[in-house]
This record gives C-alpha cells, sequence and structure tokens, in this order.
DNA sequence: CGCTTCATTGACCCAAATCAATCTACGTGG
DNA sequence: CCACGTAGATTGATTTGGGTCAATGAAGCG
C-alpha cells in the first residue's frame, strides 16, 4: 500500500481491491514540484485537485497588512481541495513548505470516482469532517492556550498525523516548517516561538535541529496541551 | 417562505416545490426550548439532528481549566450537525443563548431526502463547506487581528448572516449575546471586550443597549476589519 | 566563499489580562 | 408594589505574556 491517499481512507472504510485500484489511477501520473512554490492562489477558481503524495504544504492567508494565518498543514495523502466542486473562488492560497511530489486530478475523474464508488465517497466525506473538526481544535488552541501550551499541542498533532501515514520513528519525525510559519500558525511572533522553543529543549521535552523534531516525552507534550487525538478519528466507528 | 432552512438554502440551489415540501416536513412539530438548555453535550452520540427554527445557539468546548472557547453562532435555518452520520462522538457542545424553537430530526429522514433529492443534498453539502470557510476567517480573525478589528469583524458577519433570514432592520439586529460570551468567542476577556464597545460607542460605529445591536457605520466597521463578505457565499456559482 | 535564509539573544514596550469593586436592570416572592 | 437577589455591565489600578526593534550567529548552497 505505497499510494498514501489510500492509506489514508482505509483508516476510515473498509476498501475493496476495486476501491484501491481506482485509488491508484487517481494517483497515477505525479509530477516533481519546488518548495515554495504556490500550488492554488486566493482567488483562483481551480478546475482540478490536487494531491499531494510527498512533502508537505500548508493552506493560508494573507491579510492587507501583510500578516499571514497558516490554516491547516497537507502532509502525504491529503487532497487540497475538495471545495473546488461547490464553492466558487478560493479564498485562500496552498502553498508547499518542501519539495513535493503532487498529483493533478480533474474534478471529473472525482466525481465518477466518488459516483462508482461509494467506499470512496463516504470516505472522502470522513475526511473533510475530519478537517473540519481540526480546524476547531485549532480554534480553541489560539483562542485559549498560552504560547507554550498552543505550540505543545501542535506538535502532538502533527506527530498523530504523521504517525498515521508512517513517518514517525519514534517520537520523531521529519517538519519542513519554519519558526517563521510556526509563529504564523499558532498567532505569536517567530521571537516568541523561538523563546518557547529553547525552553522546551531546556526541560528535555523536545529535540529540534535542523527539520528534525524528536518529541522526548510524549505524555507530558499530551498532558500539558490537552490533548486528546479522538477528533482526528482514528479508529472507525463500529 | 417562512420555513429559514428553506429559505437559506434556496440561496444555494434551485429549490422546486417538492423540494420545499420536503424541508417543511423536516421542520414540522417543533418545540419550544428555553434559554441555556443544552442541545447536545460533549460526548454524546446523537442520533438525530436539530434543526433550530427560532433563537440562537453557540457551538462551545470547556478546556479542563474551566476555559470555554465558542466555536460557532448558530441562527435560525441552520443545522446542529451533519457530522452526525459519520463521525463518533461529539467533540464539542452546543447550547442555546436564548429561548428557541426548535425541530428533531432523525438521521434516517435526512437520509431518506438527501437521497430522493439531489438539490437538497447539493445544498447541505454548500453549506457545510461554507461553516468550514467560516471557520477559517475566525481562525484568522483571532490569530491575526487586535481585539477592536475581531470584535468588528465579528458583527460584520453576524449582520450578514442574519440579513440573509431577513433578521436585520437597517444596521441593527438582535443579538443574544454577553460580552463574556464575546469574549469567550474571540480569545479575550469579559473586561476587555467591555472597554472596546465603549470605544466603538464613542466613535459612534455602534449602538448597543439590551440585546439591541445597530451598526451605525457599515461601511467604516467592514473597512476596519477587513470583513469581504464573500466567504460566505450569498451568491450562487453560473 | 560569499549570500541568503533561519535561528538566537537582549533591551524595552504595550495590548490585553487580572483583580476588585461598583453599578444597573430585571425578575421574583411576599 | 416593593425589597432583594442575581446576572450582566462598567470602571479603575496594576501586572504580564508576548510583541517590537535591533543585532549577531549558523547553516546550507550555488
Amino acid at each position: 500500500m505505497t499510494n498514501p491517499l489510500t492509506r489514508k481512507l482505509a483508516r476510515f472504510t473498509d476498501l475493496d481491491d476495486e476501491d484501491v485500484a481506482e485509488l491508484d489511477r487517481l494517483a497515477a501520473d505525479p509530477v516533481e514540484r519546488r518548495a515554495s512554490a504556490d500550488l492554488i492562489r486566493e482567488g483562483d477558481r481551480p478546475e482540478d485537485v490536487i494531491l499531494l503524495l510527498r512533502g508537505w504544504a500548508h493552506r493560508y492567508k494573507v491579510l492587507p497588512n501583510g500578516d499571514r494565518q497558516i490554516m491547516a498543514y497537507l502532509i502525504p495523502g491529503d487532497l487540497c481541495d475538495p471545495h473546488v466542486f461547490i464553492l466558487d473562488r478560493m479564498d485562500h492560497s496552498i502553498g508547499l513548505l518542501s519539495d513535493a511530489l503532487v498529483a493533478t486530478i480533474p474534478k471529473r475523474a472525482i466525481l465518477d470516482v466518488t459516483n462508482r464508488r461509494p467506499a470512496i465517497a463516504k470516505a472522502l466525506w470522513w475526511s473533510t469532517l475530519v478537517d473540519e473538526a481540526t480546524l476547531r481544535h485549532w480554534l480553541v488552541n489560539i483562542g485559549q492556550r498560552d504560547a507554550y501550551d498552543r505550540i505543545a499541542h501542535l506538535f502532538c498533532e502533527m506527530w498523530e498525523r504523521l504517525s498515521e501515514i508512517g513517518l514517525t520513528t519514534g517520537g520523531g519525525f521529519e517538519m519542513p516548517v519554519t519558526q517563521e510559519q510556526l509563529g504564523d500558525t499558532m498567532g505569536l511572533t517567530a521571537v516568541h516561538v523561538n523563546r518557547v522553543l529553547q525552553r522546551m529543549r531546556s526541560e528535555e521535552l523536545i529535540t529540534l535541529k535542523g527539520r528534525q523534531l524528536v518529541i522526548l516525552d510524549m505524555d507530558r507534550m499530551r498532558r500539558v496541551s490537552d490533548f486528546d487525538p479522538r477528533y482526528l478519528h482514528r479508529t472507525r466507528r463500529r
């Protein structure tokens, strides 16, 4: 099961061989993209859905004064925009955070597959709802927690999502996100993010050099940020 | 068109007479509920979807330390939880902000209607995506704007949504939300919300007594908070 | 090897929080 | 009809988490 989309959706529903084959067909013919390219720009009317197969991307919005808010991180297996089907124009942009491998899927193809394969349709719907739940948790995070807890919560979530697709090694994973970007995610300045990271290091909670983050004490990390992974719905409803 | 759900969905798609009749059937047999009751509690596994016909409700989450974050306001015509169909347990609660009239719709009934009436299915999907876009805008709001601008943005959004269902009178509308709750919405304290409101009053930007809010200068309100109503998608895609 | 992008550190500042009283408007029971 | 009780609004005094400004290090790379 090399296709990360299949890997992700299989967590939600049972997929039969034909479902898997369909998903592989969607991910066929992927293209390399260089880091920091935008996949979709605010105001676009995209006609395709982009599937991320390798690398990270982020969903973000820039205000008139230049401030930037990151609203989501996309990792392998994520579809950039199921919205495409109904909404008019993009109200935000999607940019790469690392070199990446992406597949471009025409709207048509998605519609066909979801019509023919109810299991896939259901899994995509499920994944949309998980995205929405994640957004709600980010809101709680930014609205109510202090800088330290916010960052702890974000790290827990990243680890959890990456572990679902096999991209963690123990408590460690590769995180191609600068401190500036972490700040734009949590409504903090890069300077303050830096100080919080220093503190986490001095408390031996994490290790972070280059793009390698290691969570040394997962229990403490979760406790401090009140992280409850249930909203990511790793398990199926019976 | 007295049914506010019909009124809301009609903005998205053309509904024929039969669609309208179906929606009226869903909203049949509503019940009065008193303010401050919870409609759904975190941890529940709701078996029905609740439709709000009159009054306001809010989606919120309480942290272990007692802090509360409000994640959405629900107004007449809103469905409390389409999520019910796929997700497991509620990861947040929904409570009333005022006396209200609500209809309880069994899952089954929604499934039937969406199977039989594609226009309704499409409109519900659209409305879910609008909810998600709204959440993204709240994130930007809390993450990047200062207290004054946040509150201005929220007031613009409230006015916009209420005007869609005919609940505004010029720049005014009834807002059954305390300053404490406004604070829990925007990640601010009630005290600070109060001071911002004082300032808006002194600048003759608003009038607010009891539950009656009047926006005196809509242009200024929008300009200051960089409010762009497009994310609420009042108009249809051609 | 020189650039450029990130990370780090220090000094100082401010928006919003905190703490602590009032004040006001209502709804209720007597 | 009125005294109370209570939820919500208001105000003042003080504190603080995080921002701002400004350098100075590192590290990766063409």
